[in-house]
DNA sequence: CCTAATTGTTTCAAATAGTGAAATGATAGT
DNA sequence: ACTATCATTTCACTATTTGAAACAATTAGG
């Protein structure tokens, strides 16, 4: 499952630390790291201390344990305005939080896992990192089988083998084939559910972002608890959420292809 | 202020390249990149292939450009729960949301600029931008010099020549003697104020969060309009915010020197 | 206070990965 | 079809990275 073992590049090696540290989630040391990373000491205490200069890490220098640095966060700012939906989607989720009031999820696909980059909470206001940021399996979320749906053959071969089948509940999915058979009636259906296929007593709705041409972008949920809510009731939403989809597709296409820009003037120092 | 011209290292050359990118705030082209970077083309375009087949970049095949990638958002996720102090500070900054409903900001110094780590909006927003993992000048905004003015001096120094002066607004500090004298200020009042220096009409109150041992933490902010309120007004909150800063110093401490884990068991393949 | 053990840091010749000027493709405009 | 513009590849050259092992610093135990 390591994509970081074949490190041939200086950066890929790099990187491949950073997600080493990222990993344990907590402040880690040096010789932690060297337990669980193919390289050895000297060459990992060297890319520390570039990566820790850099301020990709910071270095807690009483425990001597390098924890990821803040300038990944002021990075992954920009990461987020530019290549998230969730900026262009920000107004119309807005609204349809309002008008429905439970929590809503807003997701991409991200190298075979589920993204999420926005979340409106259904008391709370936004919390940005909090949600945003983090990934969950693709196979049994409402948000990822609906992107799943509507995937070319092609990438869904690929993505389905990158899977690492789990059961969560007793109704996740369990195999390739009842995946299949759920993605295509999420096909002829529009949308997706979620029936406690993560967490028990958890359940909800989710709608595909597609463009005209319908090239997945990314998907929209409700979520709502066995207790306060059936399924049938999640489908009343439907209609809500297909418009809200639709706009933030026409939104972002208006938004990431906008009318071609003169770039005649060059900037000359 | 380009920290970037004496890459050396491939690592740093990398970062500098992503931060390059970063800086347009849009998806560019290699071309464009090419006329504001050091490197020449093809080292260039060699960099950013290796960012974008590690998902550090995007690319959009149609425009040729590239943007920030959603790994970054990934990382950040990580970044954010690890080294902010934002989620140790969420309750606390909660209550006091709840108690003085108006937009309330949690920021962190990076690499001499203010970066903002959490944000509570006002129950009637106040239209600003500035989110999480966004990036403001520190010697003109109220976190900014609040946290600037507990800097050891050695420490002051560099980032005060970090700087690069802007006048914003009429207001805005012009001289590093000014900003010196601002922070001899707040130093004995214990907590700052912005009137009216990066924004007009914006004006908030700022105060530090320290370490029992007086090192400066970050800094927590009310802001507020001059329309709606006045300095006094925002004054009469410095009791609750001096609360909240100890109460986040205090916990974060915990937090992040927690009782010795053991890390007996080793995980063997 | 000393010794042993653990972990962090530095060294240096060898290996490799990165460089960049210039040639080659690809594409859009006229 | 021709030209201009940009992206991509080439290749001899160079500088950076490597990693085993020596060294230093810190911690634990007696």
């Amino acid at each position: 499952m390591q994509s970081s073992q074949t490190a041939s590049g200086t950066v890929k090696k790099a990187l491949s630390v950073l997600d080493q540290v990222a990993s344990f989630e907590r402040p880690v040391r040096l010789n932690e790291l060297v337990e669980v990373s193919p390289y050895p000491k000297g060459t990992l205490y060297r890319m520390l201390q570039t990566l820790r200069s850099e301020g990709m890490l910071t270095y807690d220098e009483t425990k001597q344990a390098y924890s990821l640095g803040i300038r990944l966060v002021r990075l992954a700012h920009t990461a987020w305005t530019q290549s998230s939906l969730a900026p262009t989607a920000r107004p119309i989720l807005d609204a349809l939080s309002k008008s429905i009031g439970e929590t809503i999820h807003l997701a991409q696909l991200d190298n075979a896992q589920v993204l999420y980059v926005d979340k409106r909470n259904a008391q709370r206001p936004v919390e940005m990192f909090s949600q945003a940021g983090k990934v969950g399996p693709a196979y049994c979320t409402g948000v990822g089988k609906a992107m799943l749906a509507f995937l070319p053959e092609t990438e869904l071969q690929q993505v389905l083998e990158q899977q690492s089948y789990h059961r969560f509940t007793p109704h996740t999915l369990g195999s390739v084939q009842e995946l299949r058979d759920e993605l295509s009636n999420i096909r002829t259906r529009g949308y997706a559910y979620d029936r406690e296929e993560h967490e028990p007593g958890i359940i909800c709705i989710a709608m595909p972002i597609l463009t005209r041409t319908k090239r997945v972008m990314g998907a929209i949920s409700v979520t709502s608890t066995t207790s306060r809510t059936s399924l049938d009731q999640l489908e009343a939403l439907a209609p809500k959420m297909h418009q809200a989809a639709d706009a933030i597709a026409e939104t972002a296409v208006h938004w990431r292809f906008p009318v071609e820009q003169k770039t005649k003037e060059k900037m000359e120092g």
